[in-house]
DNA sequence: ACATAGAGAATGAACGTTCATTCCGCGCCA
DNA sequence: TGGCGCGGAATGAACGTTCATTCTCTATGT
């Protein structure tokens, strides 16, 4: 979890506090909620002093953006890292799979963090644009497989929402039913996505 | 949207002032969150005294469990009401999907709600027993569906969470994308749950 | 038909609490 | 010794909830 706050360290002091903020408000926010969670809690979680907070983040809200700014650029960077491009789109989609579900299980509470956030009241413009540019890359994606017309002849908005749909039913439902994401069950939810939406 | 309090109708005032509260507090709850929603608005909303709204539930948390509790409730009856026993699953399944749809459409706000409020940490142990139940029924039939072997043979909860996933993901995706949901798309969706979880 | 009284529903200002945020004094390093 | 970063008590706004009061409606007596 050496990530996230890399583009800060350098212009900020290396204390660790501000990730030590970073990520007991990450846990508290999914556990309980933005409202839900007072800021003292997450001062102590931190381990740290209610003050300093707000040495690192200009209020409440900007912390939680900062939050859900910062792992949705991660998750969005990590899947679409090294994709090759001139490769068949089922092999593309293969690697973005598997890098969906890592995602997913190295970092459960900030996936659980963005599905809860997603759309939230209190998200600025900035957020709301890094959750945007997410959807492009996979409208994009899918745009792509309807030009090869490997996939049924919809819209690519409707194809993305089944598979983001199974995506996060898949990973939910792991969670809900205590079911392991062993590879065989990843790989079968992988086919049941080309099931879904081919031709 | 006659529904939810008939239980109640005969044993209390036929006032309004009740469906006028689950109402208001339904939207609020829904937009800002329960945390985000302050009392004395959903009083406001539902054009109310702050204080009426206690005479009707014991607190702000019995409020969002009787909200959770009665929509749940109203969704499972709903989508299982009238399911013809005997018949091929395919066929149970085609009625049942259409109920999801249909259940999504006529109550939005009621959706975003169901699906915002899963698993919240000031649900209470009955609120939790009904969102059981209505995972119990969807097991059972895919562990009908598994006894006829019509499926995948994988666990009933890899199948449950890839057609819920699927469900979920086409009505946010509509919303998010602003896609109409047509008999056409609807019927696309419900043909790739079948491809998706296919033997 | 009308007046009156009583019961209970409704109200919203007020209460105590909790929250986000501020601020001040302490301690650490130069 | 000076200055900066930090902690946590302090602050005031906002919250959920209460309760003294008002309002509404029904029943009763004349």
């Amino acid at each position: 979890m050496a990530k996230v706050t890399q583009l800060y360290e350098s212009i900020e002091p290396v204390t660790g506090k501000r990730e030590a903020i970073l990520n007991a408000a990450l846990q508290l926010f999914t556990e309980y909620g933005f409202h839900g969670t007072p800021m003292p809690l997450v001062a102590e979680r931190a381990g740290v002093g209610a003050g300093t907070i707000y040495r690192y983040f200009e209020s409440k809200e900007a912390l939680v953006n900062t939050l859900y700014r910062d792992w949705k650029d991660f998750q969005i960077a990590e899947i679409l890292k090294d994709v090759p491009p001139n490769t068949p789109l089922q092999e593309q989609f293969h690697i973005c799979w598997n890098r969906l579900v890592d995602f997913a299980t190295e970092f459960p509470v900030a996936f659980s963090f963005l599905e809860l956030h997603y759309h939230a009241s209190y998200l600025d413009e900035k957020s709301r644009a890094v959750e945007e540019h997410g959807q492009n890359a996979m409208l994009e994606f899918f745009t792509d497989c309807l030009k090869q017309k490997i996939v049924k002849n919809s819209k690519a908005e409707f194809l993305a929402s089944i598979v983001w749909g199974i995506y996060v039913g898949l990973i939910k439902g792991s969670r809900a039913h205590c079911f392991e994401l062993t590879k065989e069950i990843i790989a079968e939810a992988e086919a049941s996505c080309w099931e879904a939406i081919r031709r």
